[in-house]
DNA sequence: ACCTGAACACCGTTCAAGT
DNA sequence: ACCTGAACACCGTTCAAGT
């Protein structure tokens, strides 16, 4: 048995193996995470994992809730209302940009406590801004679908994108795709193929937050 | 070889293949969709698809712009530019109801053509409401966005719910276990959660969209 | 030019067997 | 209780061979 793989001497744990993902997952994407690369990287056998963890879809849900719960125990600042929701909208939208497999995830699993946490935040703000208890779930609402809008175009952005490349070699690339399109068939894309050039997508996902806390204003 | 398998007589085309593709996909979602059980429906072998199609992405990209385009070519009413992005976005919302895995395709190819269908009407709608200049980018960026969200959310949903669950069964299994939750945690999902049970998933995008427009009318 | 279908290189997941 | 790793039942994709 001179030649057999090294193990690990030490406890498995659910822990170990999340932590384990999110590195493979930042490392290599969604495609780069299987259980034979996790099991390789635990220096243990695939069907250790499924001991700690139900399939695979537990494990992305695991890993995303990691993510997101240290976003949310970072947000606990007693600012106020309108500040802490764009804190926790920003905060959430740094973290699927660290981590953009985060992105996809989160609409897979909606009902999971990442989803939860991101609403109750958001939603206890909103009741301490004053917003009329009639629009106030509508209004939550908004503001969640529109965070995971971007997160999933960001996800899917990253997706697309070969980890290497330069953001605004990117985007130079697709306004140059935009500006080359039929004028008669896609006048207002051709239009603010410029602006995308130039745009940042942080400041971007922050003014339409603006603007939907400007429409909840309007319900007063 | 009379135990051979029924091949079609008529031609393979890419119009024929994203057709079958599309009816599997609404029959059983996208796990559904294999080229072996789109091989068997189309009477033909499984390499052949590729012979039209350069792989799995293409076949479900192009489904997807068939969708989507089928609605953008059902909107082109010279409606009031509030009203009609008010249309279109319901419009891409019922095809996503009606097919979910739609939703969960438009944030993987992003830049694909049925997205910029979409950002290409609601833009030229914005310009035509008198949206300024500098609001324009952000403003149509947060609706696709938006919409995007609920799509996501939606395609979330459907995955997640076996095909025949009844709506509101499904609603009120998830109303109760928000309510379940710990009050001192989840003070405002529990408070919703009554009318979770209750909400029409239509009317609560549609006044989602009306936030957003207006927020987008204070730009003025 | 277009189609066939076996073969290849992967997956997630299971499970008898070990400690 | 926890771990091993071969085995199973799938995938998407390729490709020599056919028509």
């Amino acid at each position: 048995m001179a030649d057999r793989i090294q193990r690990r001497a030490d406890a498995l744990s659910k822990e170990l193996i999340v932590a384990a993902a999110i590195e493979i997952l930042d490392a290599g994407g969604e495609r780069a995470l299987t259980f034979r690369a996790l099991a390789a990287r635990l220096a243990t056998g695939s069907g250790a994992i499924y001991w700690h963890v139900a399939d695979k879809n537990d494990l992305l849900a695991a890993a995303t809730d990691e993510v997101i719960g240290r976003v949310m125990a970072g947000a606990i600042s007693g600012a106020e209302p309108r500040e802490a929701i764009r804190a926790i909208a920003l905060g959430v939208f740094d973290a699927i940009d660290a981590h953009p497999w985060v992105g996809a995830q989160l609409h897979r699993e909606p009902w999971r406590s990442a989803m939860l946490q991101i609403c109750e935040s958001i939603g206890g703000r909103l009741q301490a801004l004053g917003v009329p208890e009639r629009g106030l779930f509508d209004a939550a609402s908004a503001l969640v679908n529109y965070i995971l809008g971007v997160a999933s175009q960001n996800a899917a952005n990253a997706r697309l994108v070969p980890l290497e490349t330069d953001r605004s070699d990117f985007l130079a690339t697709v306004a140059a795709r935009w500006a080359q399109l039929d004028p008669a068939e896609y006048p207002f894309v051709r239009q603010v193929a410029a602006q995308l050039r130039e745009h940042d997508d942080r400041e971007q996902f922050l003014a339409g937050i603006d603007l939907i806390m400007a429409g909840i204003a309007t319900l007063r």
